[in-house]
DNA sequence: GTCAAATTGTGAATATAGTTCACGCCGTGA
DNA sequence: TCACGGCGTGAACTATATTCACAATTTGAC
C-alpha cells in the first residue's frame, strides 16, 4: 500500500500549500475579505478541492492560525532552552511574544477572529483541538521556566501554580494585543507606547511574585540588556527593532483605521 | 420644524427597537448565525429599513455592542461614586466587570467580534467612534478612583500614569475573558477557576503599585467582605452569586463547546 | 379639507460568496 | 491494455448581505 501512503502524503502537502496560499491572500485582503473562490484561484485548485480539506471556512481559519502558533511555540521553546537567569528568561517570553506579533502582523488578526466565540463555535471540534495543540508548547515552555526558577530558588510560589503564572502573563499580553489592534481605541483613551507599559506590567507582576532578582520597573537598561543578549544568543534570525533604545520601540505598526 | 424633530426622535427610537431585537436574536443564534432578513422579520420591519439605520451588518454589531458598553459604564460609575476606601473601590471595578459579563453573557461575544480587527475595520468610522465613546466612562471611572487614591495618599504613582493603571487592569480582564470564552482552551491548559486567578492577579498588581492597604492575595475574606458590602450598597439590583463563598464563584457558565 | 411634493418604508431583485454534487479524468493493479 | 475506483472539478445550488425602483404615507400650503 505504498501508493496510498504517497497519496496521503501528497494530500497533506497540498493542504500546506492551500493554507499558505490562504495566508498570503489574507495578508492582503484579510480573512473576511477573502472568498473561497478567490483562494481556489490563487492556489490554482478548484473550489471543491478546498472542501476536501476543510469542512467550512472557519476550519480553514483554524488551520491558518495554527501555522502562526507553531512559529510562536518554536520561539518560546528557544527561550526556554536559553542559558540565562530565570527572571531574564521569563521576561524574554513576553518579549518573544511581542517580537512574534511584530514580525507576523497577520497572525494576530487571525487568532483574534479564530478565538472569538462566535467563530470558534462554528469550526469543527477536531480543527479546534488541533489548534489548541499548537499552542500547548507555549504553555509548556513557560511552565518549564517557572519550574526551573523554583528549583533554583529564584521564586517561591505561594499564590500561584505554574499554570497560573503562565496564564497571568498570557492574559496581559493577549489583552494588550486586543486593545492595540482595535484601531483608534488607545488613541481615544490617550495611551501611547502600550507595549512599553506591558513590559512594566510584566515586571510588576514578577516582582509581586517576589521573583529574584527584583527589578525596578522604570529601569529600562535591565530590559535593554536582556533584549540585546536575547537577540545575540537566541533570536539571531530576527533583527532587533532598529533605532529606538527600549522595549517601547515594539509599538504597533500602522493598521487599517479607515478601511471600507 | 417640530414635525421634523419628532420624526428624528421616532427614528432614533426605532433604532433602539431594532438593536434590541437584534440582541434578542443574537442571544439565541449568535451574531454570525443571524441574518439581516431574520432580524427584519423578528423586528417586523422590511430588510430595506434596516439599511436606513445601518450601512452594513458590522455597523449593526457596533450599535449592539454599544448597548452593553453603556450598562457596564453605568455600573463602573456607580462604583466610582461608592463611599469606600480606594483599594476596595479598585477591586470593585474588576468585580463589576465580572458581574457585568456574568449577567450579560451575550455582550462579550459581541464585543470580541466587534473589536476583532477584521470586523472592526469593516464598520464605519462614525459607528466605531460612537462605540468607543460608550466605553469612555469606564476609563473615566477608573481614573477618578486612581486620582482619589493619590489624593488620599493610598498610592503614589511612580511607574504608571492614571491611564496606565486603568489599562493594566483592563488588559488582564480582557485577556482573561478572551481565553475563558475560547471553549475548551482552559480545560486544555488544565486551568480551573480562572476568575479566581484574575482576582489574585488584580491584588498582586495593586500590591506591586504599593496601593494601601496591601492585601494578602490568598486572603479571600477581604474580597468576600468587599463583595458583600458592594452588593449591599451599590449593586442592590444584582443578586450576588448564590452559594459559593468566594470571587471564584463567578466562573464561566456553560457555553457552546460542540456547536455546529 | 384637499392636493402636490417630499420623505420614508418596502420587499422583490441583485450580487456575492459559502457549500454541494454529479461527472469525468487519471492513476492503479491485474 | 483495460476495467475499476478514487479524486479533482467547476457548474449549480443555497443562503445572505445589499440595493433600488416603487408604493405608501406624511407634510405644509392653499
Amino acid at each position: 500500500m505504498t501508493a496510498a501512503e504517497r497519496r496521503q502524503r501528497e494530500f497533506a502537502q497540498r493542504e500546506q500549500c492551500l493554507v499558505h496560499a490562504a495566508l498570503d491572500l489574507a495578508a492582503e485582503v484579510g480573512f473576511m475579505g477573502m472568498s473561497m473562490a478567490d483562494l481556489a484561484r490563487h492556489a490554482e485548485y478548484a473550489t471543491g478541492t478546498l472542501y476536501k480539506h476543510f469542512d467550512c471556512k472557519e476550519d480553514l481559519l483554524m488551520a491558518m492560525t495554527a501555522v502562526g502558533n507553531r512559529t510562536r511555540s518554536e520561539m518560546m521553546q528557544r527561550v526556554a532552552a536559553w542559558n540565562a537567569p530565570s527572571r531574564q528568561k521569563m521576561m524574554a517570553i513576553g518579549y518573544s511574544d511581542l517580537l512574534f506579533v511584530a514580525n507576523h502582523p497577520v497572525h494576530f488578526r487571525l487568532e483574534q477572529l479564530a478565538t472569538a466565540e462566535d467563530v470558534w463555535s462554528r469550526a469543527s471540534e477536531s480543527r479546534r483541538t488541533a489548534l489548541l495543540e499548537t499552542g500547548a508548547p507555549c504553555g509548556a515552555a513557560v511552565e518549564a521556566i517557572v519550574d526551573e526558577a523554583v528549583a533554583a530558588g529564584d521564586v517561591t510560589l505561594r499564590t500561584h501554580r505554574r499554570e497560573d503564572v503562565a496564564l497571568g502573563l498570557w492574559t496581559m499580553s493577549m489583552g494588550m494585543h486586543t486593545l492595540v489592534h482595535a484601531g483608534g481605541l488607545l488613541e481615544f483613551h490617550d495611551i501611547s507606547a502600550p507595549y512599553g507599559l506591558l513590559a512594566r506590567n510584566y515586571t510588576l507582576f514578577l516582582n509581586a511574585l517576589d521573583w529574584q532578582p527584583v527589578v525596578d520597573p522604570l529601569d529600562e537598561s535591565w530590559r535593554i540588556a536582556m533584549r540585546d543578549r536575547l537577540h545575540a544568543e537566541v533570536f539571531t534570525d530576527y533583527a532587533p527593532p532598529a533605532g529606538a533604545p527600549t522595549l517601547t520601540d515594539l509599538e504597533p505598526g500602522p493598521h487599517a483605521k479607515n478601511a471600507r
